[in-house]
Parts: C-alpha cells; structure tokens; sequence
DNA sequence: TTGTTATTTCTATATTTTTAGAAATACTGA
DNA sequence: TCAGTATTTCTAAAAATATAGAAATAACAA
C-alpha cells in the first residue's frame, strides 16, 4: 500500500512512531527543551531501560521526526520542526 | 502516563490508529470523499474481510478521528474534521 | 414470514511490538 | 592502558495487535 506515495508511508511511521505513550512523552520532552541526549530523557522518564530507550529514539529518528547530534559520547536529539509541523503539528503546540 | 492530559491521551490514540497502513487508507478516503458506507470503503480496499474492516473502523471512531451515521441497514463514515486538524491536518491537505 | 444485504461480535491464530538483561561498542579522562 | 560513562545491539520473553471465519444482529423488501 502507497507504494506510490512517499508522504503518506511517512505519515505511517510516523504515527506509529507516536502511537505509544513513551515516545509520544519522549516527542513532547523534546519538543519542549531540544537537545537532551539519551540519559537526561531517561532521567525525565518514570522508568525505562537504556535498551527500551534506545529502541524507542531509534523508532523516532527512522521516521524522521527526531534529529541527533553526536558530541563525545554524548548523542543529542532533537525534534525536526519540519516533520513535526507537517504530520503532527500537535506537538508545537 | 498523561493521567492529566487528556490532549495527549487522544493523541496516543489518534496516532495508533493512523500508524497502520489500512487505517490511514481509510481516513485518506474519507477525506477525500466524505460519507462512505463500510461496503463502499470495502470495495475501495485492496482485499479485507468485514470483521478485520468493521474492527479498523471502530479504532478510528473511538479515538474521535471518524463519526457515524445510520442511515437503515447502512452506517456512514465520515472525518471529523476539527480532530483531524488538531493532530493530523496532514489528512486534509 | 422468508430471504437478502450490511455490519458487528466472538473466537482463535499469526504477526508485530514492547520490554529489558547482558554483552558489545564508543568516547573520555586519569 | 585502564576505568568509567553513554549508548547500542543482541536475544528472548511477554504483551498487544491484526486478521479473518463463523455466528449473531439489524434492517429491509418480497
């Protein structure tokens, strides 16, 4: 199904990607303050493991909603304001 | 989670419903072409059994995205458009 | 009433997704 | 090099979801 259609297996993706309690937190979190890397957002989850976490960010950064910046060992990620207004404006707001 | 924020928990889902292929084909077409009955949206599927169809239905109408209409032995579907403007506007473009 | 169409509910199975522990990788600083 | 922190990957189990057949419900028309 839309094979023809880029945006709408985007949107697919993206709404599954927002269609879980965690990560739609996760989504807002870093609507809210950008840049956080992986441990802050854990610290700012009632409680997930790193590897839950990680699958999770892999999830949103697939679909293209989240943005990451490698800096050390630190990985910071933020939220693509383009696709969020595109598919999920929601968060913006 | 979002105990206190009841945007959010329809936004949960909202998004579940739309991160499924089938159901994002549906509420495509019930954009497009508002009030369609359950055998009409059946038909303009590639191939679905009612019951699978009648439960997508019922995903998309309990979290607000599509209201009903019974008309007799029918019932139409359409997009509530202030939902779909307020998480997904992608659908109305 | 009987037959027909429209739709849902029940039930079961197959598939996908979520979750996290353990091990691996990567970077930094001592 | 070694130790410590950050993050991912691997693996497996539990939970949730998608799917459809069969039976049930509902409305209508003959």
């Amino acid at each position: 199904m839309f094979e023809d259609n880029v945006d709408a297996r985007q949107a697919v993706k993206v709404y599954k990607a927002l269609g879980e309690p965690t990560r739609l937190k996760i989504a807002m979190l870093l609507t809210e303050e950008q840049n956080l890397c992986c441990s802050a957002i854990k610290d700012k989850l009632e409680s997930v493991a790193g590897s839950t976490l990680s699958h999770h960010l892999k999830l949103l950064t697939d679909c293209g909603l989240l943005e990451l910046r490698k800096d050390g060992t630190y990985i910071f990620y933020r939220v693509n304001r383009e696709v969020a207004q595109k598919y999920a404006p929601f968060l913006l707001v």
